[in-house]
DNA sequence: GTAGGGTTAG
């Protein structure tokens, strides 16, 4: 591991340097005007009045700085209700005032206002800037709107509408990432450093910690480099906190080791959010006495534990099943002077669940909305998921309602669960009636509803209405996807009804839907128990002509390994023919998700008594790998 | 002399 728990060696006089360093800090830290002085809302509501009242008039300067410590506060609502209340009273404004304001509507998600106030801002002879555009493109990618935000973005460029600058740039930049189209931020940083816009160290971490989110760490790594040696551009704790959190999430825990000491030889030092990916990812390890470790250690170091420092452990306990450990967390919490937020209590809350102990979840539930926290979709989702697991599926509707009449709009997650809980509690006609109660709702479109109520729907003996919604999902606008032709093949395959898996097997390729490996494996089984041996022989052939391989899924491993044991039981062979022509080209070790296992090793274990296999196929060892790998990326070549 | 961009939690 990282060898925490000895500590990571910073010499006493950086820990010196570290910790006098906050003690100075209030002599450095002198407000610059009295706004910075203001924390509270009440006292800036108050100062308000005043300086509406005062006369003469208080200035345009006055009135921005007000409003932006205000803002800075994140009473955004409040900033936006502050300056419509100048309006009338004639207090003048100017572009900063404009742009504070719009930045307040962008932070609540409400950017046509933003935009509004651009045109009112035109009305009033206030010309917008690069601070003002920056803003609203911004503000289009915090809604997700990266379409449109780009479109926004080309137009100010090609019409010249304001000169742009490095952050405007990098909004762009973020809102590719948020949206994965890694290449293209990566193209627009060439572009603008081609354009004399210098990227800096933001721009950087801003497709650095992307690619380390898409777990394409070594692409990041070389961009990092990239920007060290290449561009003289110093890293920050942010740059390192992706790097470590992107290293961590792959368990490459000595390079995010080297990642930590590197950044303290750069003099840059771990900060508190440094401290809580460590113990966030060591407490997804299950290593929660690292992560404790980890905590002592950051005492040590001067920087307190947070509120989501704890919440890691809090999961962390969790995991374990620990949950009077996890509780205590909780309580100790408080005892610090830190207030758990819902995430907090969701964590604990799902622990309890995910244990069956839903009498103590319920508790917790309760203290929840006593402490005066409004559950939020993820908490009533937590719940949710608790009572249909153990079958109460009757107050899990009832929950369901309440969180409805609070005003909690479900999501996706819900309608899952709601779905998925009905069905497996023997309550299809409910999940159906359900399903149609939402109507022309978003969730319809959401297909994995479908797949839910088509397997809900068969396991009831209810195959023609498995059938029908199926065929609906044509009149949805919907085009189904592999897996929910996997479903429907696995219904009639279950239901013997061969011939019809078959049409539709056939279907799906015509319709430009590729079956994939558990389709094959699905269709294959349907014959297997059928006896369908010519039916066998083509499917194998073409799984094998299509490079389908062992590693798609446990049940295909089944599959191959059934009809093998059969195959070799008929012929009273060792097999080992069979097993080449099954396993022949494909890879020894194969990668499922993140998990890496030996195909060998499940073999020998499936097989048992390990009679006919013992060998592992040894051709085109790499052949399939190279599939997992990221696309290569350059970024050095290009200069 | 006032305004905009980057990292954690199911």
């Amino acid at each position: 591991m990282l060898g925490l728990r000895t500590g990571i060696c910073l010499p006493q006089t950086i820990l010196a340097r570290s910790t006098s360093s906050s003690n100075c800090q209030s002599q450095y830290n002198h407000p610059r005007s009295m706004f910075e002085k203001i924390t509270n809302l009440d006292d800036a509501l108050i100062l308000f009045d005043e300086m509406t009242q005062r006369q003469p008039l208080s200035s345009v300067l006055k009135f921005n700085q007000l409003l932006q410590a205000v803002t800075k506060m994140k009473h955004f609502a409040s900033s936006i209700e502050l300056f419509k209340q100048m309006n009338p009273l004639c207090i003048p404004f100017n572009v900063y005032t404009i742009n504070i304001v719009i930045n307040c509507c962008c932070k609540i998600y409400r950017t046509n206002e933003g935009f509004a106030l651009l045109g009112y801002g035109f009305k009033h002879a206030i010309e917008p800037n690069v601070f003002t555009f920056s803003t609203l493109l911004n503000g289009l990618i915090l809604e997700d709107k990266v379409l449109i935000a780009e479109r926004f973005f080309k137009k100010l460029i090609k019409e010249e509408l304001c000169d742009p600058n490095v952050i405007m740039y990098s909004t762009m930049i973020k809102g590719l990432c948020k949206c994965g189209i890694n290449d293209k931020a990566l193209a627009l940083l060439r572009l603008m450093d081609k354009k004399g816009y210098k990227p800096n160290v933001v721009t950087y971490n801003t497709i650095i910690d992307s690619l380390c989110k898409d777990e394409i760490v070594d692409d990041a790594l070389k961009l990092f480099k990239h920007m060290v040696f290449d561009k003289n551009i110093r890293p920050t704790v942010v740059t390192y906190n992706s790097l470590i959190r992107g290293l961590c999430n792959l368990c490459r825990w000595d390079e995010a080791s080297k990642m930590l000491k590197e950044m303290e030889a750069e003099g840059v030092f771990p900060d508190v959010w440094t401290f809580n990916i460590l113990v966030d990812t060591l407490c997804k390890e299950g290593k929660v006495e690292d992560a404790e470790g980890v905590i002592k250690l950051m005492i040590q170091r001067g920087k307190d534990p947070d509120v989501v420092t704890y919440s890691s452990l809090i999961d962390g306990y969790c995991l374990q099943g620990e949950m009077r450990k996890a509780r205590e967390v909780l309580d100790s919490m408080e005892f610090r002077g830190l207030i758990p937020t819902i995430v907090t209590y969701s964590s604990l809350l799902n622990g309890y669940c995910k244990k069956s102990r839903i009498e103590e979840a319920m508790n917790l539930f309760q203290e929840i909305i006593k402490k005066g926290l409004k559950p939020n979709v993820i908490t009533y989702n937590t719940m949710l998921q608790g009572l249909f697991l153990i079958g109460r599926y009757k107050d899990a509707y009832k929950l369901f309602s309440e969180m409805r009449s609070q005003n909690v709009i479900p999501d996706r997650c819900t309608y899952t669960i709601v779905l998925e809980g009905l069905c497996n509690n023997n309550q299809v006609d409910e999940a159906l009636s359900l399903f149609r109660l939402m109507g022309d709702n978003k969730l319809n479109s959401y297909i994995n509803v479908y797949i839910i109520l088509i397997n809900g729907a068969s396991k009831s003996g209810k195959l023609d209405i498995a059938r029908n919604i199926f065929k609906n999902l044509n009149d949805k606008g919907l085009e189904p996807n592999v897996q929910t032709y996997n479903v429907m093949i696995g219904v009639f395959c279950r239901e013997g009804l061969m011939g019809e898996a078959k049409e539709l097997f056939i279907e799906m390729e015509k319709r430009g839907c590729s079956p994939d490996s558990v389709t094959y494996c699905v269709i294959l089984q349907g014959f297997i128990k059928k006896e369908e041996h010519g039916m066998i022989e083509t499917l194998l052939k073409e799984m094998e002509d299509k490079g389908f391989s062992l590693d798609a899924s446990t049940l295909s491993m089944r599959c191959y390994i059934n009809y093998i044991r059969k195959v070799n039981y008929k012929r009273r062979l060792p097999g080992q023919e069979e097993t080449r022509k099954a396993f022949g080209y494909h890879s020894d070790s194969t990668i499922i998700g993140s998990h890496q296992f030996k195909v060998s090793n499940v073999i020998t274990k499936v097989s048992g008594d390990g009679l006919w296999l013992n060998e592992a196929p040894t051709e085109d060892q790499n052949t399939k790998r190279s599939h997992f790998q990221p696309p290569p990326y350059h970024p050095v070549a290009d200069h």
